[in-house]
DNA sequence: AAGCAAGCTACATACGTATTCAAACCAGCC
DNA sequence: GGCTGGTTTGAATACGTATGTAGCTTGCTT
């Protein structure tokens, strides 16, 4: 009776506790606890009554005494790595896409999901999961390779559970789902060079910085070979994933005054600007210039004209990224996974001159 | 001693504890409690040696039991209510657009951000603050507001903090924060009829079920009355703010045969529908048809032609929705408020016949 | 009828933090 | 030199839940 005796059966003000549902039912709180839990070693009558007064007051199990108990948190955070826009609460659209996937996955899973913005040099590493606020991290964002790898290393060491998007790549620190980069900037070449062009540029990373990037690079270089075509250097500008890389480096291009008729853009954002940049030298698309973009954010379709790039299945990727973070932090199996990619043809790849 | 007692000195194997530091420290763990939490009672020396070690463990404070002892838990829950589209986990563009503002604007209030789906049926009235999830909810999304409003006042009742987006009106529970939908509304058909148009359609809700839509609809009326223009029953149609309504509802408009030379679209996803819809009927944008949309999504400006279209700040939207949050979990005065909106225009609204 | 197992429930406790209250200490002062 | 007042620290405790263990009851076995 000490802990009834703590709160007076006069007052039961506060949100109800397993407390006050054992005072009602005549049980001690334990009983309370294993009944709502579903212990087999309750009787069914007393687990009965238990659930209808736990109903009646509208009893919630308080989730920060669980959690404590529990040394667990049923909740998943979600990381989001700043791209270098002029607009610091903009999110890459194509992340954004992930989002409704994740949150079904997790509500269908019993987790809660937090998201957060992160500078990609904060401490976000030690941050989440060693104060408890979330039982593993998934990781989104392109960014600097070369810094967040060590970060990455840290994370295992520390055995945080996590999972990234990113380039699939061997020897990689923890757990990384991504598409297949290489086939789908390839796919993207070998359809301007099917529709007969030649002069093909490429906006993106060609180094491993951007590993994503660079892998369509790769795919990009594939292609050109298949066909017996050379790679230009002069063709090639670096671009981060922003609209405003892409309206530099379109613009470098051009400068360049090196010949093309084609584009291959390694984030559709790139594409877009790309876009406007040559209609704002006069430039027709796909007429004088084809472009193929990468990633199907919703704008593409809505481009003029619209955008044909390379999709990833933003809704499978959010599910797998959930569904494999889940089953590290459950101690199961789990390893990277490559997803497949599709073309999706539309008019900014059409006939040429 | 109890408690050191509890973790041997030989075993420091777990995520330390201000009890591990105490240890190291030689003082009691309230006082490494004192010193992290900047007490001014702490002797400097003292907080020095403490915060030194800390840091060297890396430890951080376990947000569960910190959570538990405080009774809080310095999150905000942000619950989107699903649109009734095909794809289940698609979100409306319009509230993504709100998100990086909310999460820069919790970040800096030291507040994490929970988001979740919600069906606008479900009973997420009673989940969230209750089970100490979070400390408050910002509700985003439109939906029927006769079973809305009941859930409100029922979270008032509870004493349950809340803000939510929406239709500002007097005698409404809780504190909203919304946009000026009257005068956007009646901007965007002033500025119709201001560029010669006179049958000018309305798509959107004229029924109060959708307050923002009937807001919209209000200033649209409002507008044609200013120019002496009639307001033809036959032009309105209903449709709720996803694209596939919007498809249906031009469609409709279509079928009547009724005369029309310009759309006011209660949403920008249902004026981009339309745009398609109209163009697969060979009628032409803004010769024919001129269209104005409504919030100025990402993809309004990609359209062909680009979408004139009723700005809402989502950074200041977002931005505010969090302060006002924070201030009512916070006891502090706050009010419900109507933002400005503001008409971007843009070709569809352009030159007529 | 005594013993024993099975079935339920209660007791005690731990999770890690933050706060209240009391104690210890030190210096200064009459 | 003991006392006062201020400063700093420690002991005890509560937040609400979940679980190991012990205890009680009932019914059945031999």
């Amino acid at each position: 009776m000490t802990a009834t005796a703590a709160r007076p059966s006069t007052k039961p003000l506060g949100k109800p506790t397993s407390f006050d549902i054992a005072q009602l039912a005549g049980v001690s709180q334990p009983t309370v606890s294993r009944a709502l839990r579903g212990s087999p070693t309750v009787n069914t009558a007393t687990r009965q009554r238990i659930e209808a007064i736990a109903k009646q007051l509208n009893y919630t199990v308080d989730r920060s005494a669980s959690n404590l108990r529990n040394g667990t948190t049923k909740t998943i955070a979600l990381l989001l790595f700043r791209d270098p826009t002029p607009d610091e609460t903009v999110v890459n659209p194509f992340f954004l896409g992930m989002l409704g996937a994740m949150m079904a996955a997790c509500a269908s899973h019993g987790y809660d999901l937090l998201v957060s913005f992160q500078q990609l040099s904060s401490d976000w590493h030690t941050d989440y999961e060693d104060s408890h606020r979330a039982d593993g991290l998934i990781l989104l964002g392109y960014g600097d390779y070369a810094d967040y790898r060590s970060r990455l290393e840290l994370l295992v060491a520390q055995g945080t559970h996590f999972v990234r998007w990113g380039s699939v790549q061997p020897g990689q620190p923890g757990i990384t789902i991504g598409c297949d980069n290489v086939a789908g900037g390839a796919a993207a070449a070998r359809h301007l060079i099917e529709r007969g062009r030649r002069r093909i540029a490429f906006l993106g990373s060609a180094t491993d910085h951007y590993p994503e990037f660079h892998d369509r690079y790769r795919g990009y270089v594939a292609a050109l070979g298949e066909h017996g075509l050379a790679v230009d250097p002069r063709l090639q500008v670096e671009a981060i994933s922003t609209e405003e890389a892409g309206t530099e480096a379109t613009r470098a291009l051009l400068q360049r005054g090196v010949q093309f008729d084609a584009i291959v853009a390694a984030s559709d954002l790139i594409a877009l600007a790309a876009m406007r940049v040559l209609a704002g030298a006069g430039i027709n698309v796909p007429y004088d210039v084809a472009i193929v973009g990468f990633d199907d954010i919703p704008a593409a379709s809505l481009a003029n004209p619209p955008l044909t790039t390379v999709a990833q299945d933003t809704g499978l990727a959010g599910r797998r990224l959930v569904e494999m973070l889940l089953a590290r932090i459950g101690n199961q199996p789990a390893a990277s996974t490559v997803l497949p990619t599709h073309l999706v043809i539309r008019r900014s790849s059409g006939e040429g001159r």
